[in-house]
RNA sequence: GCCCGCAUAGUCUAGUGGCCCAGGACGUCACCCUUUCAAGGUGAAGAUCGCGGGUUCGAAUCCCGCUGCGGGUACCA
């Protein structure tokens, strides 16, 4: 049903010719903490959206909950934006991190803060007011808390506010207002009738007026509420379509109604779906990391983050998965975006990383990108060779989730000695036993030091034969060389790493192993 | 409670009346490759298309009802 609407909205432009009117899209995210990824994946809608038809992106900053605002958030907002890869064409922009506040903007619609639009939302308020689209509230919180409480339980509708002072006297009201008592504007929603709007994805959605509440429109502090503030600021900024998340449908109503008594055509409207923790409620904190600098520090890279997000909710066929950003810019519509809300997957999102940083990213975009993760652990610092790291990340490359994993996986590559456990060292596995391994250690550590690491083949060779020689599988003796290589049974191929490694290194550790086995055995025998 | 939205395998999805006793992907399992782990390859299990009624020669697809789940119900956004 959704879709009929959405190809029937088009087919209805075409004829008319309103395609040609470009479109104009915003973020508008509050500033009160980090960037969430349900926001990230609203704001990847739009903002593909609105690439895909050539628009221009707004980015507005709703800081009119003066409560809630959260210092360095908006920093952390575009921030994570930028990182995301999703850039704007107008609105604030923030030099630097640490600045907290904007530092300038650009467009012609500003100010983009609606924090400094204040005049605006008040004018705007009383233009309502004096048209008699809104009124003056002067109801305590306390009554509004008991009026709630006594209609929802007697199922009085509309359920919240008994529209008290709706119709005050206007001269009462003045005197009110002169003597300074606190006051709110509320908007006068219509007393019956049916309020409806086309929404792109989901179609016509039709809500009773006699359930909508007459909500508040200007609070006592002066700040518009959202509803109030959106309106003025999407027909002032010349918005064309609003693409927000699911959790805005209940109000929307309230939204046309503000549009028709300000006379002014509303945009095109979209709900996007929510994203959902594994409980089947709306992902939040509770569900681990959900913000996008979250991911970032746990090793997922903005590509595969941002090819997965723009699948959850949208398909371009059956099968195609792996998106690039320009071919999403391509392909994404909003004909083929879905209404249903979805779990998001952890564990696909990894496996999305793994396929970048394995098949899509080179080496060397790789190696930069693990860089990071390398230095902060210590492992590598500006004395580091480039090219060694760049090798060790190679031979890693391939089973790699996460860039935050490369220093635990590597860091035997980086430290002068490793750490043995004899159930690592005398693999069962193998069927190998202490007397066994210590022999293939002694062994080996003389084939190794007697041949030459830079030389794969004949190391395999020479290793291969001295199984024989042993009566041993090749396992059975490769396996305690990579552990006494690296301390783990889970390595890049055994002759790559001991290349990389170096001849001297690896006899060195080999005797190392070997010493320590025998300090164990000593230990359990007596 | 009331209002609104949604409904294909554990999860994300394809599907817009016959091509579907339902295709792809993640995850799971098995096998192959193999010096380990990955990666890769092959295959398997897993969906009475939420349930019940219609409409139709024919429905996952259209209609109605129900149920389930979610969202909203603030001088938050």
């Amino acid at each position: 049903m959704a879709r009929q609407v959405c190809r029937a909205g088009k087919g209805t432009r075409t004829m008319t010719g309103e395609m040609t009117k470009p479109i104009r899209t915003r973020f508008a995210p509050s500033p009160t903490g980090d960037l969430h990824v349900g926001s990230a994946h609203t704001t990847l809608f739009n903002w593909l959206f609105t690439r895909h038809h050539g628009g221009t992106v707004v980015l507005r900053i709703e800081d009119t909950d003066r409560k809630r605002l959260v210092e360095r958030s908006l920093g952390s907002i575009t921030d994570g934006l930028t990182w995301l890869g999703l850039d704007w064409d107008e609105g604030i922009e923030i030099d630097e991190q640490a600045n907290p506040l904007p530092d300038r903007e650009r467009g012609d619609y500003g100010p983009y803060m609606q924090s400094e639009r204040q005049e605006l939302y008040r004018q705007s308020a009383e233009w309502l007011v004096e048209h008699g689209h809104a009124y003056y509230c002067f109801c305590s919180p306390e009554r509004l808390a008991q009026v709630r409480q006594e209609r929802q339980a007697k199922n009085i509708l509309p359920s919240g506010y008994d529209r008290h002072c709706r119709d005050l006297a206007p001269e009462d009201v003045q005197r009110r207002l002169a003597a300074g008592e606190g006051a709110v504007v509320r908007l006068k929603v219509p007393l019956e009738g049916v309020i409806s709007f086309t929404d792109l994805v989901r179609g016509e959605i039709a809500v009773d007026a006699r359930t909508l509440e007459d909500a508040v429109l200007l609070k006592s502090d002066g700040f518009p509420t959202y509803h109030l503030a959106n309106v003025v600021d999407d027909h002032l900024m010349a918005i064309t379509h609003i693409l927000r998340a699911e959790e805005w449908i209940p109000t929307a109503p309230l939204h046309v109604l503000l549009y028709r008594a300000f006379d002014w055509e509303m945009p095109q409207i979209a709900h996007m779906v929510l994203l959902l923790g594994t409980d089947r409620k709306k992902l939040s904190k509770r569900h681990g990391s959900t913000s996008v600098q979250e991911f970032r520090a746990n090793g997922i890279i903005p590509e595969a983050l941002l090819n997965y997000l723009a699948i959850i909710g949208w398909s371009w066929d059956d099968k195609t998965e792996i998106f690039s950003k320009e071919e999403l810019i391509e392909k994404f519509d909003l004909d083929r975006v879905k209404a249903s809300s979805a779990i998001f997957d952890h564990q696909k999102l990894e496996w999305m990383n793994g396929q970048y940083i394995n098949h899509i990213l080179t080496l060397d975009e790789v190696t930069a990108r693990a860089l990071p993760y390398l230095r902060e652990a210590g492992f590598v610092t500006d004395d580091t060779s480039p090219d060694y790291v760049k090798t060790v990340v190679a031979l890693e490359k391939e089973r790699i989730k996460r860039l935050s994993e490369v220093p635990e996986m590597t860091a035997y590559f980086f430290t002068p000695t490793v750490e043995y456990t004899i159930d690592a060292l005398v693999s069962k596995k193998q069927k190998l036993t202490p007397e066994l391994t210590l022999r293939v250690l002694a062994a080996t550590r003389d084939a190794v030091a007697g041949g030459d690491v830079a030389d794969l083949a004949g190391m395999e060779t020479r290793l291969r034969g001295l199984a024989d020689e042993l009566g041993l599988k090749a396992g059975q003796v490769f396996m305690p060389i990579r552990v006494a290589l690296s301390g783990r049974t889970a390595t890049p191929g055994l002759f790559e790493m001991m290349h990389v490694l170096g001849q001297e290194t690896c006899v060195a550790r080999l005797g190392a192993a070997h010493e320590w086995l025998q300090e164990q055995g000593a230990v359990t025998a007596g």
